[in-house]
DNA sequence: ATAAATCTTCATTAAACATTAAAATTCCCT
DNA sequence: AGGGAATTTTAATGTTTAATGAAGATTTAT
């Protein structure tokens, strides 16, 4: 995803790049009009966040000159004038979107997922749990420790999933009987063990550093060793 | 220009459906969630406007479950609940606009020019699904493999929007049934099977690649094979 | 050294899925 | 409205895969 800000306040470039930057989105900034007019020309953008009080050519002409060169970017003006006259013209002049300073960020998060979602699949919304090398994809339901891919049986991947969103925590058998198997009695087996063992034979044996570990009479634990 | 109101109190919907036909829009109004829904599944709309808290399937329902089916008009939702946190559910759950009541009339058109310049005089873009060589077209309804034709039932059909739709991503059997089936409890059926079957028949059968695959335990996933 | 706890292997059992056919339902055409 | 084809669903059966429990090996704590 990359976004065009064009905005002359420091403090708010700063705001938003670095909240878009941890959305995984690529960020260019322009500190007035006619910078942000030749960017916006030269390069494709998912959306352009402008604001209207610029140096040079103001928000609004260059909505309405990037319109009248055919560019079709979703834009989103960001101004302090707030009466509903200002976010007419706004609109009017090829915007997309209209938000009033000062605005919550979230708010203009939700706005940005609004506009872009058309574009792609909105913002990167991977659902990825991680420890160490190991990653664990949640939509995808893969598993790969290095790089290297892992294939988990559905328990497998269950009990590997718990261990992974408890990291640290020293799991005892009788919650994972509960959790994962879903029996509160102690059944007199070993499935736990025998799937303890699965799961390391897949995600250690062949890696140096190991991260499932047994607390004799405790639980397991997944973590990175000390 | 064809235009949806889905709102419950007649003042308001007076309001905007004089308003709005009085710039040559054809407007259908609908006075609860369910209605709204059925209007927006059988009839084409350039927009839909429609309040939040609404009798039946509320409004945020409404846009999911507009957009879960494939349903693309921008909606623009007209509420009184104002926080920053109901216009992030309003924008998430798959709107493109919001507005809060009460709103001067001529901000409503505003925001209506600007969600509708894009589809007006917007080059009809062909409307077409992929995954590798698998096509499907949603407005022909047609798809095909490698450039030959596949004639699937109108069941078939919505499964593998579905599964194109959401390609890469392990489908559990719970959500097909919900999503395509519309039951949320198990009748302890097999249509899904028996529909995978089907599907696999006409898409994969014939061809080298296959493209729809069984995660056991966890559901079935559209991807090219690694 | 010994008992308890855990690990490992493997045959067995059970569950999940695929496939086919037939029944029920819907749709369509006269 | 009624009959027939197409579609959808249920049911029965076969196949594959994963989950389990038992038994012996190994490790750990005392």
């Amino acid at each position: 995803m990359r976004i065009l800000v064009i905005e002359d306040e420091i403090k708010t470039v700063q705001l938003i790049k670095q909240g878009l930057e941890e959305q995984q989105c690529e960020v260019d900034v322009a500190y007035d009009g006619l910078m942000g007019f030749q960017l916006a020309s030269r390069n494709h953008y998912n959306l352009i966040i402008s604001d209207i009080i610029l140096p040079g050519i103001n928000g609004l002409e260059l909505c309405k000159k990037l319109r009248a060169n055919g560019i079709s970017f979703p834009i989103l003006l960001l101004t302090a004038l707030g009466t509903t006259d200002d976010k007419i013209i706004g609109l009017d002049s090829g915007a997309d979107d209209y938000l009033v300073k000062p605005f919550e960020f979230k708010e203009l998060m939700a706005r940005i997922r609004a506009l872009t979602r058309r574009s792609i699949g909105a913002i990167q919304t991977a659902n990825v749990l991680k420890i160490a090398d190991l990653e664990m994809d949640l939509d995808t339901k893969s598993v790969s420790r290095a790089g290297k891919e892992i294939i988990l049986t559905a328990k497998e991947f269950s009990l590997l999933e718990y261990f992974i969103r408890h990291q640290g925590r020293v799991i005892s058998k009788a919650e994972l009987a509960e959790k994962i198997w879903d029996v509160t009695f102690d059944t007199g087996t070993n499935v736990i063990e025998v799937y303890v063992n699965f799961v390391r034979k897949k995600i250690d044996k062949d890696f140096d550093t190991k991260l499932l570990h047994t607390q004799i009479g405790m639980g397991y634990v997944l973590k990175m060793p000390n």
